[in-house]
DNA sequence: GGATGTGAATGTCTTCACAGCT
DNA sequence: AGCTGTGAAGACATTCACATCC
């Protein structure tokens, strides 16, 4: 398959709810048009992003929202469970750790970590805060599929190094600096303050 | 001035924190080849970024850090504080406030809300948790710039709907749902899952 | 020499428009 | 008639390459 763009991945990810919403309506088909929404995208780049897999609909009806909703998890590899490990149990980390919205996607948080010894040992909803330390010793044991950085900036790039080495093959990033880490290693950051610096550009010319 | 592609608001931001890094390092002046960082994107680009705005470096030697730095505050319209107001009192509410990275950028939350009784009154970081109530009253009396909105998916559009009639411009969403809002209200998503999601599928191709 | 600034070329994504199926 | 699927066109973003200046 051709390589697919990121905007469509995370269109994709958006028509998955829509589509679980309609379901829940009990709504047998939808259209381009209805999965477009209220003006995020249109219907022409519904169709667009969905023929890159596959011909999904049928002409004159729409789209079958069950069989639908099928399609784009396994597209998304969403069709499996994820162990998920957290690095950092601060205030992001705890917000984190039981979010309902991870769960229902079938990504697992098993393992939790920090370097402050007061915090290990402690549990939060169910889960034991671990010693950061032992990052690689567990994850050898119980490898994980994705680990969350949720740490100061400034022990990002060392935690990030000391985790490709288990062999981990994807990082969501929440420390506020962009982190090098090898090819084959697919790092996404997620970074609160630059949003609201894009919410501020977007404020000043208006 | 033209219309700026969101890609390179997103990059300006991310040289400013390298430009303060440097700055930290007393360094006076870098290159274009030293602020694209270790393959983040190219020279070439932090160039033409930086051209759509002016002219800020010296031909043979770079870009004065303190004075890119201070442009690029002024290009993003960081150059001023920002009152934030955040909807939600959940565990990413508590996340949001207090989180270090939003005061030394000049966004200063100052209010709180919720709707459950229980948690109103309580105090977080010194900021008390409000009746979601009296967002409109409140609003009235001392406005604010931006609102988070971090509550369930469900409750979003709702408070969207009644945050947009106070006069609000800038909205930063938490909750996992598109919500509709009236054109000249910006609105930024943040989705933690759907970030997962996008990683799933790069896991799956590789 | 060394690095910027920028038109031109290239590459990528989105939108159009219509053939083709139901 | 209604809506999908898709090449082609258009818009947009990135990269190149070189003239320009310190």
């Amino acid at each position: 398959m051709g390589k697919i763009a990121e905007s469509t991945v995370r269109r994709l990810s958006v028509y998955l709810r829509l589509l679980e919403e309609f379901a829940a309506q009990g709504k047998g088909t939808v259209s381009s048009h209805e999965l477009a929404g209220q003006g995020h995208t249109t219907p022409a780049q519904v169709r667009k992003d969905l023929s890159f897999f596959g011909s999904f609909g049928k002409r004159g009806l729409g789209y079958p929202v069950p069989e639908l909703i099928a399609q784009l998890r396994d597209i998304l590899g969403l069709d499996r469970p994820y162990r998920v490990a957290v690095i950092g149990a601060g205030k992001i980390g705890r917000a984190l750790v039981g979010y309902q919205g991870f769960v229902s996607r079938g990504f697992h948080i098993v393992l939790l970590y920090d370097n402050d010894l007061d915090k290990v040992g402690v549990s939060w909803d169910g889960l034991q805060v671990r010693d950061e330390r032992d990052i690689e010793a567990d994850l050898a044991r119980e490898p994980v599929d994705i680990a969350i950085v949720a740490t100061p900036a400034c022990a990002a790039q060392a935690l990030v190094d000391r985790i490709v080495t288990t062999g981990i093959k994807a990082i969501l990033n929440f420390a506020p600096v962009e982190v090098s880490h090898p090819d084959g290693v697919v790092v996404k950051n997620v970074n609160m303050a630059l949003e609201l610096e894009t919410l501020s550009y977007a404020l000043r010319n208006r």
